[in-house]
DNA sequence: TATGAATGAGGATTCATTCAT
DNA sequence: GATGAATGAATCCTCATTCAT
């Protein structure tokens, strides 16, 4: 990756593990480092992380470009710092969903309500755009994603439909089996919306619905 | 002004899409032209369009920087003609699956086995990652995309699920007015390899299967 | 489009004299910018543009190369601000001499000594010869240079030598139709010791003086 | 000087001389060898000779770029046997001029005339130019131009303008001391125009004349 | 803490020159 | 001789990062 200086050097410094520590800071400065963030999102949902200048990231977070160096060891620093911030909330929403006691049916809507109005209807369907853009180049970052995001809400998932199945309230185990066709079309939406968007826009909510239909109403075929 | 290279760096942005063709090859210079897209595409899925160093290019495809240079105008026109240049015939293919007289399930099922086989299984899997990854930043691309591969076969697909609708051989027009539910999980399979699938694989041919079962087989839900 | 590298570099061009003023530096900075001014001079003038390389630009001005991008928003125009800022302070002076109210031979003797005393024996003289080198390449160098100066001193000179043809100062009026004939020997000087002053070097003051003696003195032939 | 590799193998290779009899072609080749003069002297005039690419000479010589180095060495040597070659021819001229035996006068009208036809009336006056844009970074041409032309015009000048003196003809001797005096409007005309000529074009016949007025007429002043 | 001027490594691009055909 | 595809050195410019204030 060509990050310039920044990435040469990253390696050794690797071990330090300063940045952690930068975190805890007094009310107000909290602020600041929550209005770089902010900034930040804006700027690399925009541009994606190689094309975003810190320069920009500063000028609208309204601070100095060093300032940026106080919160974070580095660019790539930011950005991840920014995908987990923003994560770490949602986790437990949707974990919460997943396990309360409700008919699988009402269950998937759940989710799905959940996943429009905690993620498609917010900043944080940006960081998804990002994870999935810029993923496969911080490994670490798919990882985190994986372990904390994925990891979590799958498995209690699968677990609750494969029980479904068993108590006959689902009719195939496929879902059972495949738990991520519950989400695919909300992933394909964040993604379609925001590149023909302009040309087509694709309704989320009338997709969801439509999508909950064809997994659950009556039939699939005559 | 003059036209030292500072001065000439100012204009060369103008035609974009004009030197396609404007250097008729030789057969073997053909050849040369095709390994310098074998190598882009392989840097470009691995790294993103900031990140490739066109040197990286040229070591990988056995040719000199400069020689890039004669075959594309600039590292974007590069890029460009990559997607370009691995999507057309893909467009046919998949055209040619959507007008077949086929049974609406025995349609979807060629098409997904079009999909897996043309593209998931093939280099164009990393040509749809880079045009998720990179869409926003080349809106020419998106548009491209849009205009010529989804503007293409949506509009068929969406009509052959209309009349099966209308001849029952869909019990509900969900997929009808969102034939993107068709393709989603494919999507999501490519995605979910590219970020998870050192962490868990998922087995596409099965996700599909498992998406054709929900579709179309006897119910959804007891 | 992008905004890598390749992107960014097309846009730059546009507002080329915008940069003067749109960062206020504290005194000690103006210096650092004059600094690299200096160097480009010598630069400039020892290699012509397009062989000036900003990385000795850089090192005589005892700055790092990314240091010019600072104050001067690129190669081209690090030229023709460091013209434009050497030759406005001579607007004046030359346009002073000019309207001074003198017999018009103390008035071409005052110009003559003003053109040797801050063009011939300053660094000035290089900048002229830049002109006359770059002119044809840098078009709105050129017309900086014949609105700012010579439409400034031209068209008052002009009006002197006729009214001194009208008062019968002078015997005829071809130095009036051509005010251009007063200087012509004086811009020789510059060219010719900068092209032969090595084989032959011009004694200006000489040279000056016996032009004034041809123009002015009682006649030219018995 | 920024010229490429040629600039760095220029002088291990210095020595090999090959060049000069790359010269003596057939008829049809000394076409061939005029014609990318031709080109080149185009192109040089227009952008310099750091701007020039002999990619652009040899289209417009209708030769392909190879070929240009069957009769040149390198760049530079084109640039240098176009000069000289384009001079040459000249110089007989006006050494022809000087040596006649005319009235003073009148020799420096024929001179002036010569002037005019010869060189501010031809692709002449671009060569010139050029030795003035390029002679500081190209010393071996201002030498040659030195000794070829302006070393054999000068001396004989003088000498007549002396006798010229001596004889009663002159009534002082500035011209005989500074023979440059006659040329230096000539001289200022060629840049004038090429640099302002858009804006305010120079008469270069009424200039000249003016001059002579100047020079050898009753008086310059009352 | 905060600033923002300074740094300089990195990479895209150009073009003189070579050489296989 | 003639060609023009290929080469790769050279240089402009960007921007992450540092550090004196």
């Amino acid at each position: 990756m060509a990050r310039g200086p920044a990435a040469r050097r990253k390696s050794p410094a690797q071990g330090s593990g300063r940045d952690r520590g930068a975190r805890r800071k007094p009310a107000h400065e909290a602020d600041k480092r929550q209005s770089i963030l902010d900034a930040a999102l804006d700027e690399f949902a925009a541009r994606g992380f190689a094309d975003t200048r810190l320069d920009d990231v500063a000028r609208r977070a309204g601070v100095a470009k060093g300032t940026i160096y106080l919160y974070f060891r580095d660019k790539e620093n930011l950005f991840q710092d920014l995908v987990r911030t923003r994560l770490s909330p949602l986790i437990g929403t949707i974990e919460a969903a997943a396990v309360r006691e409700l008919p699988i049916r009402a269950l998937a809507e759940l989710i799905i309500t959940t996943f429009i109005e905690e993620i498609y209807g917010t900043r944080r369907k940006d960081v998804i755009r990002l994870i999935i853009s810029e993923g496969t180049r911080f490994p670490e970052l798919a990882q985190f994603y994986y372990r904390e995001v994925i990891g979590r809400v799958l498995p209690v998932l699968r677990q609750r439909l494969r029980v479904a199945v068993e108590r006959g309230e689902l009719g195939k185990d496929a879902l059972a089996r495949f738990p991520q066709l519950l989400v695919a079309p909300a992933l394909m939406a964040i993604l379609w919306n925001g590149l023909f968007g302009r040309f087509e826009p694709l309704d989320v909510g009338a997709l969801m619905r439509a999508h909950l239909e064809l997994l659950f109403d009556d039939r699939g075929t005559s």
